[in-house]
DNA sequence: TACAATAATAGTAATCATTATTGTTATTGA
DNA sequence: TCAATAACAATAATGATTACTATTATTGTA
């Protein structure tokens, strides 16, 4: 990978966003510091970041969202006021009941949850 | 919901098929059956199937699948076949542990696991 | 059984997210 | 400094899904 202010400038979005970011989200914000940046520079970009493990995607409801998060976590997705909460829990218990059950090799486990957030079951 | 045989058609085929079929390849099958039945259709019926919990739908890799197992259950993706497994697994246990570590109320975990398959394993 | 209300349909156009193409520009190692 | 080529902006194309519209089918009631 070659230096770009571009790849730089997107990088620094994802991670300065907690909230989970879309690509246009990122590309909205790289706007307003390159104005002439490409919807597709985006894309690619994020792409490779995800391919150079510097970045995650998650799926939320069919697209794809980024996390520069790293640490393992899962996801929990209120369906009042969708916001998507990281939750930081371990799944290695989990994981391993279901590689000895099955005997399939298992590289990756991502948890959906959906529900009702905390704050919202106060309103 | 009203009787349609379009309706009828399309949730035998995704009960008669239990490879997590995409609505294009119920669209193909149903073609078979009623040459003019549009894709319009398929997706309509197929949206309101999964509203009235007749069959379920899972999104892999960005797009979604429909299926018709309604049984607590789990979904295993290979990644060097390709197939996806049902994975036969209670996560109470672990939703419990996230609903009091977090106060969320969750209605819904679906886990997707990736890996390597039994069967991969042994080419 | 006939009929009116309307749910469902086929066909097609539109949308949305994402990927591919292309000609030009920028980075980097020699 | 320069050549190789990665990365770029702009834009076209794709694939999955949804929306629209005029017509047809189902269903509860008279």
């Amino acid at each position: 990978m070659r230096f770009s202010k571009q790849r730089d400038l997107i990088l620094n979005i994802v991670q300065d966003t907690r909230t989970h970011p879309t690509a246009d989200y990122v590309y909205e914000k790289a706007r307003t510091e390159l104005p002439n940046v490409s919807l597709g520079t985006v894309y690619r970009n994020l792409g490779q970041l995800v391919e150079n493990k510097l970045i995650k995607s998650i799926n939320i409801d069919g697209t794809i969202h980024y996390d520069a998060f790293l640490d393992n976590h899962q996801h929990f997705q209120c369906k009042s006021c969708n916001r998507v909460f990281d939750i930081d829990i371990d799944t290695k218990d989990f994981v391993s009941q279901v590689e000895s059950k099955t005997n399939h090799i298992i590289d990756k486990c991502q948890v959906h949850l959906v529900g009702i957030c905390k704050d919202c079951q106060n309103n």
